[in-house]
RNA sequence: GGAGAGUUGGCUGAGCGGUCAAAAGCAGCAGACUGUAAAUCUGCCGGGCCACGCCCUACGGAGGUUCGAAUCCUCCACUCUCCA
């Protein structure tokens, strides 16, 4: 039995808290599972714990690699795979700590082991979905070759239906025929989950707050910091808060209209995070609310599993 | 004081005689999630039902024209712009 920690919840929460200070606690170290905070130097729009923070108990996973490269569930999968082992190895418990819960399942629960990404694949598939008629021709064409992920993904979703092209282009086989390597809900990694939850009017009011702060600690300046060294078109870019803040050096934006448009996308992440979550098993939830009878929740039931 | 423009569902905002419970976006709610995932996408969204159909209430207010009005006319209320 594997002593690993999941600590989850929407954006906002105070999960990284918590989770430092049950890492302090029972002698764990941190590993991140947020697509953003991997980056490095996307510090204050992504919330990444402080120095002063990481300083309290090991970090794993934060600013592991620059914007320009590429990164995807698998990388990280493997990645967090490795750290965990050998935090394990070391007689420490890993604490896994993020939002990125598609990133999580990568590493709970594994990836077919199908094709990765192919660059000149996609940009075959990218031409064919900018021409006029494309998304319709691209979503057509799978329905042809994979009837069953045809049904399933949405002609309009363009991540999904290119991907599932991709596979097939690379592998000769439907996306859909490809299978998770364990299946079985034994090989699945045994974690404590849990999450921290907030009721809505609280969140929103508090994320409210956190997008202002994000500002006034200087996101923008951050942003054209980055901008200046990495390409625009880098992933990073795309996300909450640094999208917005790049449009506002780019002049497309007034200050206030990015900020209200930052707001805006994190509650809507907020939200997604929940649904997310709710389809989640062997959730144990705790109420954030109370930051420090959340903790004391959390740490009993860190020991009656570790 | 004079001349115009406007008042539409929680908000923004189309509609300008029927096919309108009323486009679209936002917000809200629910959901999906097999390598871009803080991404991408789906559904619901006035109310009530013996719900693939029916009923009620709705487009500032009151009347009117019409088989039929959010759409035309009259008056009233309010808002805005320009000229004084």
């Amino acid at each position: 039995m594997r002593r690993l920690i999941v600590v989850a919840g929407t954006t906002g929460t105070g999960k990284s808290e918590l989770a430092v200070r049950l890492a302090e606690t029972i002698g764990g170290e941190i590993v991140n599972y947020d697509s953003v905070q991997i980056y490095r130097g996307f510090d204050i729009g992504s919330a990444k714990p402080s120095a002063e923070t990481r300083s309290r108990v090991p970090h794993h996973l934060f600013d592991l690699i620059e914007a320009d490269v590429e990164f995807n569930a698998a990388d990280y999968a493997k990645a967090a795979r490795e750290t965990c082992a050998d935090i394990e190895r070391r007689g420490r418990t890993p604490i896994l700590v993020g939002g990125t819960f598609f990133y999580l399942r990568a590493l709970l629960s594994g990836l077919p082991e199908m094709p990765g990404r192919d660059a000149a694949i996609r940009a075959r598939l990218a031409r064919i979905a900018d021409r006029p008629r494309g998304p319709g021709r691209l979503h057509a064409w799978l329905s042809k070759i994979d009837a069953q992920s045809g049904r399933k993904i949405a002609p309009a979703d363009r991540h999904r239906v290119e991907r599932a092209l991709e596979v097939w282009l690379a592998s000769g086989r439907p996306i859909s025929s490809w299978e998770r390597p364990k299946a079985d809900s034994n090989a699945e990694t045994p974690a404590l989950k849990m999450a921290l939850t907030l009721e809505r009017p609280r969140l929103v009011e508090m994320l409210d707050r956190r997008v202002e702060a994000m500002y006034a600690a200087g996101l923008v300046e951050e942003t054209r910091a980055l901008l200046a060294r990495y390409p625009s078109s880098s992933r990073p870019f795309t996300s909450i808060g640094y999208a917005e803040a790049a449009a506002v050096i780019s002049g497309s934006l007034t200050i206030e209209a990015a900020m209200a448009e930052t707001r805006r996308r994190t509650r809507a992440y907020a939200k997604r995070q929940m649904t997310w979550l709710r389809s989640e098993r062997n959730v144990q939830w705790l109420d954030a609310s109370d930051r420090d009878k959340a903790f004391e929740a959390a740490l009993r039931l860190a020991r009656g599993t570790t």
